[in-house]
DNA sequence: GCCATGGCTTTGTCCGGACAATCGAACTAG
DNA sequence: CTAGTTCGATTGTCCGGACAAAGCCATGGC
């Protein structure tokens, strides 16, 4: 074997800047996955060794290897070791991040709005209680909200937020999401433990999001937890499931 | 600030064993995760410096920052620079893995039974060809498969894969799970694509699974791929909404 | 023709060190 | 007493090197 790099027969153009706070390995990694992403690297393709991308580049294997770790993790290529680095091939794109469905229906351009249908305090039950952490009969903040996309009712979503953790207002509910407002004023998320169900709808129910009594909803309950341990939220939702599915990427551990 | 092991009274017995073949960060990160599963590394604790605790060890720092870092990358432990590294507080179990329905099952002591219902060749419709990256109208397999839990009916199974993959036996489809079967001949799973939604019982999964037609079901959909990028299953399930959760916990990338 | 062996390539693991960035607390000046 | 500053502690990044383990392929023996 002459040429080591026969699988592409250009060579793809990195390059690193050494005077950017940006990490090294990062800076690597990141152009690795444009490139993925836009299909100069094709599934399939070897990498080339470490060592030798690392003299190209002129970093350190160490360095290298921590971006093609990065990528892997992501699931974006396989390492297999006496064969080499290559793209993986299948449509990976991502691995159920904990995202709001604000930012969900935001980034797939469906014009999400919200109408606040309720934002009080409310002694905690004992279910509420124990997920989020506190004593029956706390005062919690209580937000009822209503979804939309396209001007469609989506999905009744139900939060209890502990006490002395955020302020409210109907007005920044309605522009934007929770998670997001809980990200700006300092909450950093963590972790989440949710459960996924169906059932029919309430008649309620079925008038708020403009289905029959009885037809079937998606049903989600989640707490949230910030890198303290801490609950930050327990929410309690209800979806259409004429018009939502749960749609997500895994990864095998 | 005298004594850096002020947060843990005994500093917690750690040894690795270097003629093991086991690499010495995993077994670091082994015994450092079974102490907070057993709660010897009570949540919030500061662990002690990386460079005391290699020392301790006698690891070089690399080493023990490989073993912390997959234990952050699980969501057991939570790093801040200047701070340390410390315990998390939540609860977190597993983030969502990609097994199967019966390794659920088996894992929860639900005593999982399976029955076979068909297991032939199909021509696959333009939907299976599509998932299963096959040209359409080519022979695929279709297993469908009654799932039990303590005797009771809990999910409808079909599934289609792609021919010359694996061979299947009704007896081996009733003894175990599909995902064991195929790790068994050697294949590699890596991820698949999900989608979960929700809609009411026909008549005929109504007799199969023991609920009224009209009942609302679970349903999901998965493709999942090997680590060369195959598709090498379609499932298209419903499980009994009155008996059946999605439960996972989830991590913030 | 077939199988075992050995060598080559590549990733996996591990080391020891260096400096930068960030956080928190103690300290100091007003 | 308060606010700004400095400083120590700790993790983040990066380097260069070494050897081990595993996979693949060609060679050679049967």
């Amino acid at each position: 074997m002459t040429a080591p790099g026969a699988d592409q027969p250009q060579p793809l153009p990195l390059s690193v800047d050494r005077t950017s706070p940006v990490p090294l390995y990062f800076q690597l990694a990141q152009q690795l996955e444009a490139a993925v992403e836009q299909g100069r690297l094709a599934p399939g393709t070897l990498l080339g060794n470490e060592i030798e991308l690392a003299a190209r580049l002129g970093l350190s294997r160490p360095t290298v290897r921590q971006a093609i770790q990065s990528l892997v993790d992501k699931g974006l290529m396989v390492r297999r070791r006496g064969v080499g680095t290559q793209v993986v091939h299948s449509q990976v794109r991502r691995p159920l991040e904990l995202s709001s469905l604000y930012e969900d229906l935001e980034a797939a351009g469906q014009r999400p709005a919200t109408k606040v249908l309720r934002i009080t305090m409310e002694p905690a039950t004992a279910e509420i209680a124990a997920a989020l952490g506190v004593a029956e009969g706390t005062e919690v903040h209580l937000v009822e909200r209503l979804r939309y996309a396209h001007d469609e009712p989506m999905a009744l979503l139900r939060n209890h937020l502990p006490p002395d953790l955020l302020a409210l207002t109907a007005q920044e509910l309605e522009s934007t999401g929770l998670y997001r407002l809980m990200r700006a004023s300092g909450i950093t998320l963590h972790s989440a433990r949710q459960s996924v169900g169906a059932r029919t709808a309430t008649a309620g129910e079925g008038r708020a999001l403009d289905e029959e009594p009885g037809a079937p909803l998606l049903t989600m309950e989640r707490t949230t937890y910030d890198d303290t341990g801490r609950a930050v939220e327990f929410g309690s939702h209800v979806y259409r499931a004429s018009r939502y599915k749960f749609d997500f990427q895994l990864l095998v551990r």
